[in-house]
DNA sequence: CAGTTCATATAGCAACGCTATAGGTGATAG
DNA sequence: CTATCACCTATAGCGTTGCTATATGAACTG
């Protein structure tokens, strides 16, 4: 252990935090701790951080730093739902990469004060928003849009960590990821006209059938009728 | 103060642990406090619930009891996905009366170990959205939908909490809400735009029948027949 | 050189979650 | 009625936590 570079208590402080947190499988990590890989001794840490949180938070920012730095690199794709895709996926990949981290910073929540972090991720977000609005792609405010997204993308994200890792299905953040621009995107209304050219027939048949099976009683169902309805389900889905 | 009623010393702890919990605003709620409001000492605590943990998860299962309860008064309106629209209202309003108390279930989230009563609220929407399913009305599979839509409701509820009362704008909920119900509901697409941004109502059925096949009991499931139609519908469905 | 300021260390406080141990209480058995 | 035994509660205290009052060293500034 022993951070003891030349680097000044200050940074030693940083980095001792951040590797503590970042190893710390789920367990508080301890002031005590946090000193002493630095090679320091407490009232150091008060005197540079005034708190446990103010050292935290100068961890979460300099963080931050990184995962904006990185949202900017590749953002200005021209089309501006696309970048926020990304930036979606961007965030989540964030938090499952580094879920100590990402607690900190999204999921200490109290009530009435939230964290400055929240704010900042938000006006990203809202950037971002403002070039589709100003594309004529949103639907929504801006701001509004963002706030709702990012409540979507911090809860899914909050889920997918609080998952076992070998269970942890990407899906569901694609899937609500896609609603949630969906939502706010002005391409949704388009030309869904209320009543369609009607569905075709043979799922009307499937959609008949089905009723059948929840009105009927188990045992009326004959195994021919089942292979009847494999085979026009079978040729269906090769249209 | 004092609870010194001549309730048995368990559920002294208990009120007086939900009733700290309920008016501590913000502030951790230590065991001392619990006990000495209960007129306890400490191993009492620790001989019925265990655990600080226990004594919380009990009062939060108390609470989810309640909440549950809530959901059911109202539930049976016919229409399910009205039911869920109600049941997303439901919990944010749990999460904004009882913000304490909501922290404690779904706030306190931990890599890889999630708290056993997320998994309850995921089984209870995703039993709701299984008749949404058996009527035709879902897009993708209940379990799915169910995380997802959970996770945006978690998302919203807790930044929600996050903001100063002053502030709190619902519409952030009724937005995102409304956004995560239309993108899960059959009635969505039809053919609009471009390409996939619906799927096809063959998908649908196969979604309806399969959970319909999967709600009528076990008899017909021994049939080899009928796993092999419900894994075929499931390869279906999950595309 | 004296004075001031910044940065670190010594030592320790109050509060925390929790527990080893023992005492008290009630029901059941002889 | 006594003995036993399981259950419940209290006394006292351990180890750890975040944090600080105070003192010491170093490094500029006049």
């Amino acid at each position: 252990m022993s951070l003891d570079g030349q680097l000044p208590p200050k940074m030693r402080l940083l980095r001792a935090a951040a590797e503590l947190l970042a190893n710390s499988a789920g367990a508080p990590v301890s002031t005590r701790q946090i000193t002493q890989l630095a090679g320091v001794t407490a009232p150091t840490l008060y005197h540079h951080f005034g708190d446990k949180e103010g050292l935290f938070d100068a961890v979460v920012a300099a963080g931050f730093e990184d995962y904006v730095a990185g949202e900017r690199d590749f953002a200005p794709s021209g089309h501006p739902l696309v970048d926020i895709r990304r930036m979606w996926d961007n965030h989540v990949q964030f938090g499952l990469n580094q879920p100590e981290l990402y607690l900190v910073m999204f999921g200490n929540i109290r009530p009435e004060s939230r964290p400055a972090i929240v704010a900042d991720a938000e006006a990203l977000m809202e950037e971002m928003l403002n070039k589709a609005a100003m594309a004529g792609q949103l639907n929504v405010q801006p701001r509004e849009a963002a706030r709702s997204i990012l409540a979507a993308n911090v809860g899914v994200t909050l889920m997918l960590i609080a998952e076992p890792a070998t269970e942890r299905n990407l899906e569901l953040s694609t899937m609500t990821r896609d609603a949630m621009i969906f939502a706010v995107s002005a391409e949704q209304a388009a030309g869904a006209g209320p009543d369609d050219s009607g569905k075709s027939s043979v799922v009307v048949a499937a959609i008949a059938l089905n009723a059948a099976l929840q009105a009927s009683h188990s045992d009326q169902l004959s195994s021919s009728e089942l292979k009847l309805f494999l085979e026009w389900l079978h040729r269906i889905s090769s249209t």
